[in-house]
DNA sequence: GATGACATGTAATTCGTTACATGATTCC
DNA sequence: GGAATCATGTAACGAATTACATGTCATC
């Protein structure tokens, strides 16, 4: 449901082709899908089928067809029925939070350098969602409201993962705080 | 991977049968599955296999008979193992972000109720962690420092949760604060 | 001569969810 | 009598990923 209503939402935008969505889809670093071929062009055979997309295949001289989507009115009209569906809330995949929980065997020094690690990760993909920021790739800023909801989007993900490294500074600060409290008491 | 790896952690700390984990899993807030029987029953088959549970069927008097699972030294070193592995980053999967870049079609009292909505579905979330992690149930607690690891996933969390709700009311603001100008200038 | 972009798609596999199946007991 | 708990599991389905398949052209 939702691949399609992304790929309907960039239709609703500009006419592209299925390899031009993958490649989107696949570069962003927010949106949650590999952007593997596999969806994209099911999702759009399906759009397709439901009349709210048009299919023109545009023969070029020296590379391969390409097959271009428009959206149609009835896709425009889908489109806004998706926007008014009740939000789902928010989906955390954090693997590391489980780790954590059976860690206590480790050495205090191996659980740091553990919480180094996370903090690089993590740090890896904040730089990458603000060098696309930055980039401003895609983006279809029609009206100052959708600039503004796209802005909001990007903001949601550079605070997401803020959140998460200071989470990771203030438990490695307060770890070590804590591993030497215990080598004093031990000595 | 991962379901096992959280299955073996429980086992680490008490025996249990798979109907045990499969409540601890699907009562937790935090555990990213859902606790279906069919994932905690094969991880259970697939540690058996591997030598890092053992098995013992407790037949009960009047009730179906149990299967407990206790883990192994070799299972033992596993998890610690498991523990080194190199963390990976969180992954955010928010569905309402991607329903926000195309929503510049609904009017901005239709966007007020979405964010409003978003809200209340965020603060449920948020409640329903708290509520867990006051209750404080499944916790192995058996050193200080494992008892701050568990806090500090909580804390996690709820961290998480809080920021997308602070992200949701200063977008409500300041969508609130744009359409009175553009009805100022409308006007 | 190899790699990568262009462009379409299929197949296999993994992961996870929901629903189903069974059967006794206890609580309302 | 009906629902909930205990306790095990299977089956069907869906969502998503990786790998495979094909073929041309441009670049290094």
């Amino acid at each position: 449901m939702s691949v399609k209503y992304i790929v309907l939402g960039y239709l609703s935008w500009q006419p592209a082709s299925g390899y031009d969505l993958k490649k989107i889809i696949s570069d962003s670093e927010t949106l949650p899908w590999s952007g593997n071929s596999n969806q994209i062009y099911r999702a759009l055979v399906e759009l397709h089928e439901e009349g709210l997309v048009d299919q023109t295949v545009e023969t070029q001289e020296k590379l391969p067809a390409r097959k271009i989507y428009t959206i149609t009115p009835k896709g425009k009209e889908m489109l806004v029925e998706w926007s008014k569906d009740t939000p789902m809330a928010p989906q955390f995949r954090k693997p590391f939070l489980g780790q954590l929980l059976w860690a206590d065997q480790l050495t205090p020094k191996e659980i740091d350098q553990l919480l180094d690690d996370y903090l690089n990760a993590v740090g890896e993909k904040l730089f990458m969602v603000r060098v696309q920021a930055d980039r401003k790739p895609d983006t279809p800023d029609r009206t100052p409201r959708e600039a503004y909801l796209w802005d909001m989007a990007r903001r949601n993900w550079i605070a997401s993962y803020e959140m998460e490294l200071n989470w990771i500074r203030e438990m490695r600060q307060e770890l070590r705080q804590f591993d030497k409290e215990f080598a004093k008491r031990d000595a």
